[in-house]
DNA sequence: ACCTGAACACCGTTCAAGT
DNA sequence: ACCTGAACACCGTTCAAGT
């Protein structure tokens, strides 16, 4: 039964902290792997050779491969959350954060297509329920924080007064509006589907469009009638996300 | 290599229609195994011990597993397009149209999730590049002639000036908006996230109020201020899908 | 010309043996 | 106590042999 050591900690044992080394370690490795060769191309024997030691060893730290994709899909979500914590702590009106929000998430679908897909499979299918109940609960938290941010922001604005206070289901309908929208427009963009052989916008380009739309619907202030939606996007890709525009525009 | 018969034809050859049938005893056969056990109970060997015939030859019908769930994606997506047919045929509004194909899609998500989950498969990642070319445009086709329905009524209601005219990227933007929105409320739906504990409404409740609330934001017309969604929903479900609503909540 | 199923390659998982 | 890698089970795919 192998330790649960998702987090480092001051108080651990030299033996300990070698664990959560190679545990880190096998997530680099499998992760790197899934960037280079595809989710098929993850396999155990590679995960194995690539850390030079045992698969053995490999499954003493994670009891499947599902548990591995698991924790691929926990850092990513990390990483996620902090591109979404500076869109919450962006100095600036509730309805920039909430778009700055939109543009992270759609930033990192770009920036990290196959680790997108990679969420994507953990969260759905019968792979949930194949690894242990800790990874669940690991996973979990880190969706209740990530959820917590947004709503945050929503209840924020809402107490400034930025949102009328008389509409049914308000703010969980805002944030899974959003969610739903920013999900569905990042699997459609990954999607193999030819948009523009179907004579259509990008789904990226509209959720941009749309998530404004919706959020005008809820008469959040101000209205995208009083602004330029696509200078605020400038703005706030210059403010907050500089490092991952210059990588988005880079070549690979 | 194997013939390409997706459609029957009144011409065949006894032995073409031999083959086709076989065809459909495959998928028939395949599919059942996917409702019955899931992605991962569904191998080459489990359905060509059912269908009594050997894996060669399930082999020269279908060139690769990916194949097969391609070719279920396909009549999943046939089925879908049936409903979204009846919805653009409903002798009602544009905008009633229009929310009959969101109910259509909603309901066919809660009916066949499995399905469900295989189509959003088929979508992604790197399986679509591992199926044939004439599979692949199979596909283009019935994702043409579904996506097609949505754009006709959206086109319908814009010359018959439900929508105004002057608002950029339309119809594009509202048939994506839906899309992105729908499918994303449908795999948030699926996926093993516990809104409950996290305190949340569930997302196809939501994806009603906030198709509407969208609908709104283009200025479609009737209003959703104007009436009542719910009674239009149960208005919709009675005429269109009597027979889904009943299999839906019949006892399983 | 079509069908068969043994054989192969690959991969996730286990566990007896080694240190 | 921890690590190893041979062995096992399973599954997608191929193809020589059979009819």
């Amino acid at each position: 039964m192998p330790m649960i050591l998702s987090k480092a900690n001051e108080n651990m044992t030299r033996k300990q902290r070698e664990l959560f080394d190679r545990e880190q370690l096998i997530l680099d490795t499998a992760q790197q792997i899934l960037n280079q060769q595809g989710t098929q191309g993850l396999t155990m024997d590679r995960v194995a050779a690539e850390i030079e030691y045992s698969k053995g060893t490999v499954y003493n730290h994670f009891s499947s491969k599902e548990e591995i994709i698991s924790g691929i899909s926990c850092r990513c979500m990390d990483n996620l959350t902090e591109l979404f914590g500076r869109a919450r702590d962006y100095n600036g009106s509730h309805r920039e954060r909430i778009a700055a929000v939109g543009i992270a998430q759609s930033l990192y679908a770009q920036l990290h297509p196959v680790e997108m897909q990679n969420m994507q499979l953990i969260k759905s299918a019968d792979v949930r329920d194949k690894i242990s109940e800790e990874k669940q609960l690991e996973l979990l938290q880190i969706e209740q924080k990530i959820t917590g941010i947004v709503l945050e922001i929503v209840r924020d604005a809402m107490n400034n007064g930025d949102i009328p206070q008389d509409q049914p289901f308000i703010p969980d309908s805002i944030v899974l509006g959003l969610w739903s929208m920013g999900y569905g427009s990042n699997l459609l963009h990954m999607s193999g589907i030819p948009f523009k052989k179907l004579g259509m916008q990008q789904p990226l380009e509209m959720a941009w469009v749309n998530s404004h739309k919706l959020l005008d619907s809820y008469q959040w202030r101000p209205l995208s009638t009083t602004f330029d939606i696509y200078a605020l996007r400038e703005k706030l890709c210059k403010d907050l996300f500089p490092e991952e525009m210059k990588q988005l525009n880079s070549p690979k």
